[in-house]
DNA sequence: ATTAATTGTTAAAAAAATGAAAAAAATGGG
DNA sequence: CCCATTTTTTTCATTTTTTTAACAATTAAT
């Protein structure tokens, strides 16, 4: 379940992507406008807000600009509401850093499609457990499940199994590891990365991260 | 030989392309629309996907999005093909999860040097060895395969195998290796190369890769 | 065939990378 | 503020990779 907040002054267009983002098992929050969207936003703390550019009082961009410049809210996923033809919109709101657009009219369908693409993008939705496979991530709740066993890692920890669980197979070198996990701001001593693997191989096993010499970790699934 | 699929509704597009890729040895497959091309795509399973940005219908981020979401597509190369001021497709595009662009008007030239850029990228072009299959070097994940059997190559005989692959049959002069597997910086003894090469031997067979006395090493397909 | 240059082979040393354990520091809730 | 938990650092052990060095084998040219 994610938590959607749908900014729109349209009654209509709320009532439509509300139905429909429902239907998919969203959890939804609608507001008229930016101030009220903001303040819900704080309250309710949805994973990803569809914002509306063109509304009266504060229009998209400025709703924008306050969400990215909200501690705490810096990450949450944006999605633009915008005219085909708002061209201006289109690369000014890319500046205000929102993650993703879709054009009006919106077709539920092509937005769903979107939105369920940004989230996986984001890591939101990564199932990492296919059929027979024995781990699933789920960030939402930030819970790992192991062979049906609920796990609750520590943050770095799980950031860290959740970005290399989201890329099957794939080699991730340690500072790109730093970097999606720490970020670029923090430095960390050389240790770290071991450390956290280790905690996890702890905990999940010793076969679910190979460790490449000289490169960095890999997340393989079975065995 | 690689199986490329062009998704574009404009027919002349498709005709140039096609007949471009198809003269460098390509399998190629077309299709007006997002709907045919996807069922295109799962019926043959192309290594890459070219895609028209605006197409009426499905535009491309639509297919693309679709094709990110078809279990065993996920990792289909996608390059959008896109007019030089679609600024939102550019960047929503990649979101979208697009490896590549051009920008169209296509020149075939600029766009095969891209494609092969990008299948070397992927590793999709060091699968050297056509018939019988027996050397496969997948950079993303840092394995060789050969004859199906994977292996686990350290770094730098890695980087050495995979230089000398990228261009089977060209001679690497010594100087050239050392400059790029280890860098203008790290100066290392004359036997250094010569050490890798002889592991390199050990685990993929002696035929393949051949000494040029005097000059350096070459990597040479089949046996 | 002899020779000089180059490359192959091998083992061992050196360097680099990682694992492990424990302690210190930071964080967060009561 | 205190306690418990999480995160980071530190130190040391272990493993793997890389390099060196000594010598053997090969090659190309004379």
């Amino acid at each position: 379940m994610v938590k959607i907040l749908i900014i729109d002054d349209e009654e209509d267009i709320r009532e439509l992507l509300s139905y429909n983002l429902k239907k998919e098992g969203h959890l939804v929050f609608t507001a008229e406008n930016g101030e009220v969207g903001l303040s819900i936003m704080k309250k309710e703390r949805p994973d990803l807000i569809l914002l509306d550019v063109m509304m009266p009082g504060m229009d998209g961009v400025e709703v924008c600009d306050s969400i990215r410049n909200t501690p705490d809210f810096e990450k949450t996923l944006v999605c633009f509401l915008t005219a085909r033809n708002e061209d201006y919109s289109q690369i000014a709101g890319l500046d205000a850093g929102a993650d993703d657009y879709v054009a009006k009219p919106v077709r539920p369908k092509v937005l769903i499609s979107r939105i369920n693409a940004l989230l996986r993008r984001k890591g939101m939705l990564s199932k990492v457990a296919e059929p027979g496979e024995n781990l699933i991530i789920n960030r939402d709740k930030y819970i790992v499940e192991k062979d049906g066993i609920v796990l609750h890692l520590p943050r770095k920890e799980f950031e860290l199994l959740a970005l290399l669980a989201s890329r099957p197979g794939h080699v991730f070198e340690r500072d790109v590891i730093l970097e999606k996990v720490w970020g670029t701001e923090i430095v960390v001593g050389d240790r770290t990365i071991d450390v956290h693997i280790r905690k996890l191989r702890e905990k999940i096993g010793d076969d679910a991260i190979k460790t490449v010499k000289g490169i960095g970790y890999r997340f393989v699934l079975h065995n």
